[in-house]
DNA sequence: GTTTATGCAAATTCTTTGCAATACT
DNA sequence: AGTATTGCAAAGAATTTGCATAAAC
C-alpha cells in the first residue's frame, strides 16, 4: 500500500511534517491541487514558502507532476508509482467547467499520434474540459 | 483573406493600433505567443498593461484562446476563424523542449475519446512535447 | 459628443531567494 | 554532529485596478 512515508523513503527524502501532509492531501483528494488549495486545506500549518519548496522538491523527484490547466493556474498531481521504469508519461485529465476540479482519467489511454516529419515526441498531455459526473445536473 | 481589421470589425471592436499590431503578430508568427513575447516584439510601442487588457478583450471575444503550456507560462494563439459555427474547439499543440516554441498542429485531428459515465465533453486540448523539426539536429 | 481604450501609478497576487533557527538522520 | 528543511523577511515576476487623458465612432 502507498503511504506518504514510503513515497518519501523510496525517493531518499527526509521525512518531515510538511512533506507527509502534502502527500497525504494528494492521496486523499483524488484531484489535482494548486498551491493555494494546499495552503487552504493545511490551514496555515506551514509557511507559504515551504509549500512552494516542497512542491518543487516533489517535482524534481518525480513524485508529482504539473497538470495542465486552461485557466493558467498551476496544478499538481501525484505521479503513478507503479510504472517507475516506464518513463513515457501520458496524462489524460478532465477539468470540470462548473466545480473547477481536475481529475486524472486513469482508465483512458491516449491513442498513438503520428506527428509531422521531423517532430519527435517525448510526452503527451490531454486535457478534456466539460462537465464532470458530480456536477452533471 | 483574414486581416487584423476584418477580425476586429467582425467582433464589433474598436480599431486601435495596439489591437491591430497584436493581431498582426499572431498572423505573422505562426506560434503561440506569451505576453512577454508581444512586449518584446512590439518593443515598448504600447504599455504592458494595454497588452494585458488587449489580450483579455481578445479572449472574451474568442479571437484568441489560451494555449496550454507545461511550464506554466500563459500563451495565446488565434482561434481559427473558419469554423465560427462549429464551437467544438479542438487544439493540438506541439511544444519544443529545446527552442520552447509552441506550434499548432492543424493537420492532426484528435480521435474521439470515450469518457466515463456522467462526464460530458466540451473541449479537448492535446499538448505534445518533444523536439520540433527545426531543432531536430 | 459620447463612449471606449490607453498610459501611468500603484496595488495584488504569485513565486523565488537569503539567512538564521530548527528538525532530521 | 552534520546536513537538509523550515520560517520569516524581503525581493522579484506576473497580473489587475483606478483614474485622468486621448482616441475611436
Amino acid at each position: 500500500m502507498v503511504t506518504p512515508n514510503k513515497i518519501l523513503k523510496s525517493h531518499k527524502l527526509r521525512i518531515t511534517d510538511c512533506r507527509l501532509d502534502i502527500i497525504q492531501e494528494f492521496l486523499e483528494k483524488q484531484v489535482a491541487l494548486a498551491h493555494s488549495d494546499l495552503e487552504d486545506s493545511l490551514d496555515k500549518k506551514f509557511d507559504r514558502v515551504t509549500i512552494y519548496r516542497t512542491l518543487n522538491t516533489f517535482l524534481e523527484n518525480d513524485i508529482i507532476h504539473k497538470v495542465l490547466d486552461d485557466s493558467g493556474a498551476t496544478k499538481y498531481a501525484l505521479c503513478s508509482h507503479e510504472d517507475d521504469h516506464d518513463h513515457s508519461h501520458e496524462h489524460v485529465h478532465f477539468k470540470c467547467d462548473i466545480c473547477g476540479e481536475t481529475t486524472c482519467l486513469e482508465s483512458i489511454s491516449l491513442p498513438q499520434i503520428k506527428l509531422p516529419k521531423g517532430f519527435e515526441k517525448r510526452e503527451m498531455n490531454l486535457l478534456v474540459t466539460g462537465i464532470c459526473d458530480k456536477c452533471h445536473q
